[in-house]
DNA sequence: AATAGCTGTAACAATTGGTTAACATTTGAG
DNA sequence: CTCAAATGTTAACCAATTGTTACAGCTATT
């Protein structure tokens, strides 16, 4: 039930791990790709942050005590990130202390995961914090003032009239919708919608959000030339 | 430090505290109004979501125990009514065992906090949460005192107004905005916007910032001649 | 296996915005 | 004050990006 709630989505479902410790990323990949993740890894703070902004996860988990740069100042370099702004940032600390936990959340943390680290805790954790990141989230609904997305039965609300639209038309709505008024490239909007490993054609956006266009009515997606598309409210 | 960072924002600063012992209560109010937050009291859960739905809090810290209605039905309430979708929901936990903490988030709780209560921990916690909010709200944006670049949106305000500028533009407006009042050379900027690798004509850089003029108002760029552009507050 | 409907592609059309050329204007050094 | 150098202005051109259409291959369903 979490499981499909995450499936169905094409909102960004990134996570980037950053542990220097290979069984701990083999733990966390392996627990959160089993519920639909895309995980990506990095073995220290610094290679974490050039991965960060290459790959815009939606959530960063980042070990508190790692050689080279530890969690702190890393945490502290992706807060200072302007594209970064919206990414979680989760830490994982072994010890319970106070301080360390204080630390963190200090350093420009979201959230900290004590370890022992419980998978279905983190789960829980980590959904709970991705949950918020929608706006407006009714149910298993998606709305904006003007349009209503049912996520259940893939039908959208345009003006009290439903309309069916296929899986991909969908999905690329969804994105677009989720954050109205953002643009979104079209890199960004092929691994949301597409996935990072599968490659189509240049053409194949534009054909989606010609036949969005033709079943919304063209008054609601707008392009920006040279930069992507855009959900607009009016 | 935290504290000006939360007093010099404008933004909603309200806590609703719901619990059954006037104990907690009092700890829990005495050290956030330290603070700085504005804090409201509930004895139960039902007390809990009429003065919710009445005062909006940016947050609700629930106790998960209660007579009358316990934490987990006031939450299933509480995100069902409308008015209360931004709001965030923190559980308060006596036991640290994980089917609790679980069943909290997948109530819909934002976070959870494990009793016996350190009040930094608290503080902190809260905190977190709700620069969250504040950070997604200011979106990624690059703002001197008069202009307003939304990268995201790909929008640039002024004097409230909302401007859409074409991909060179932007990028153009954006460095000069990046540090106002310094000069930027014609070799900067051309390195900055279009790269060291391609070649454009001398004439090139004056007519984008002459669109840029047109469409901001001829106050905020300041030619210095034999040296290069700066953008001006005033 | 037949069907219907979804998805991606190729080829071409339309549009936008970036660049340039040509000329006008301003600036500041002398 | 003069004049050369630097910058401003305009419109037209052209290339890159996006829109459009028809169609072929694929997938799920019966």
């Amino acid at each position: 039930m979490f499981q499909n709630d995450i499936m169905s989505t094409a909102i960004n479902k990134t996570i980037l791990l950053v542990d220097d410790e290979q069984d701990i990323l083999d733990l966390l990949k392996y627990n959160l790709e089993k519920e639909g993740y895309l995980v990506h890894t990095a073995n220290d703070g610094q290679e974490g942050l050039e991965k960060a902004k290459a790959i815009q996860p939606a959530l960063i988990l980042l070990d508190l005590m790692m050689p080279k740069m530890d969690g702190i100042e890393s945490c502290g370099l992706i807060r200072k990130e302007a594209s970064l702004n919206e990414t979680i940032v989760v830490f994982l600390t072994s010890r319970s202390e106070d301080y360390s936990q204080v630390a963190c959340l200090e350093a420009g943390a979201d959230d900290f995961i004590t370890k022992p680290i419980r998978p279905r805790v983190l789960i829980a954790k980590i959904s709970a914090l991705l949950r918020r990141t929608i706006r407006i989230e009714n149910g298993n609904t998606l709305q904006s003032s003007s349009i209503v997305i049912n996520r259940d039965k893939f039908i959208v609300e345009v003006k009290g009239k439903g309309i069916f639209l296929p899986k991909k038309e969908f999905e690329l709505l969804e994105l677009l919708v989720s954050r109205p008024g953002k643009v979104f490239t079209r890199d960004q909007i092929m691994s949301s919608v597409w996935g990072d490993d599968t490659v189509v054609g240049e053409r194949t956006i534009d054909v989606h959000i010609r036949k969005l266009r033709e079943k919304l009515g063209d008054e609601y997606i707008r392009t920006m030339k040279g930069v992507g598309y855009t959900f607009s409210e009016n």
